[in-house]
DNA sequence: CGGGCATATAACCGAAGCAGTATGTTGAGG
DNA sequence: CCTCAACATACTGCTTCGGTTATATGCCCG
């Protein structure tokens, strides 16, 4: 579960690196949006927290969560190699497009 | 299960997409080279193949699974807004190196 | 210092995932 | 036809995971 794939799978999970990508928000903050549990929010925490995607800081009783994006590197390198590949037929894709809208512009009356 | 994150979960199945990053193989190739039992490998497949990640083009009794990598792009996507995060971190890191590297060269003695 | 708030941890349960064994299916070839 | 080869599917046991309820911890405040 350490590797940040793990971690990801899980819908919740990235819901809250989601919502911590606007600001630093506290666990009943997330909890209210993620409609869970608290106990439940404080789970996924933990292990976000474990691997390194999150850090705290406490404040009297509050505790305010953090992203902290550096392992999703991890990802984005397995990514890399794929990337061009699929770039690559989107280009083609966009292409099509780019034809048709071509012809269309031809034909100027294509309802 | 049938969303890109979960099917990449697995590291059988990341391996598997590494090696037709190469070249398509078949059932046999692929089970031997990930140490699993055939059936094992069959398995990984199927998921892989309903997630729209591999196809398959029969050849006699041999199957010859390829590679499909647009999937991958709803992954990358997620990742997009992040990428900026991790990304200016590593540039201060960089910066930092190089920052070191110019003090070797005006010192031009650090063993 | 006692009570209430915010959060964490523990204990428990059901569901799902993975690996393995056994068996079914299809095509080639003698 | 019969058999073998390559692969898929069915079934089973085990482990892990996600969610919930119940309880512990730490901190502020009257």
């Amino acid at each position: 579960m350490s590797v940040p794939f793990d971690v990801l799978a899980e819908p919740a999970r990235r819901r809250i690196l989601d919502l911590l990508l606007e600001r630093p928000r506290s666990v009943g903050e997330l909890t209210e949006r993620l409609a869970l549990t608290q106990p439940g929010t404080s789970k996924h925490l933990r292990v976000l927290r474990e691997a390194g995607l999150v850090t705290v800081r406490r404040e009297a009783q509050r505790r305010w969560y953090e992203l902290r994006p550096e392992p999703l590197a991890e990802i984005d390198a397995w990514l890399a190699p794929y990337r061009r590949l699929w770039a690559a037929s989107l280009d083609a894709l966009e292409a099509h497009l780019d034809s048709q809208a071509d012809e269309m512009t031809e034909q100027e009356d294509v309802t």
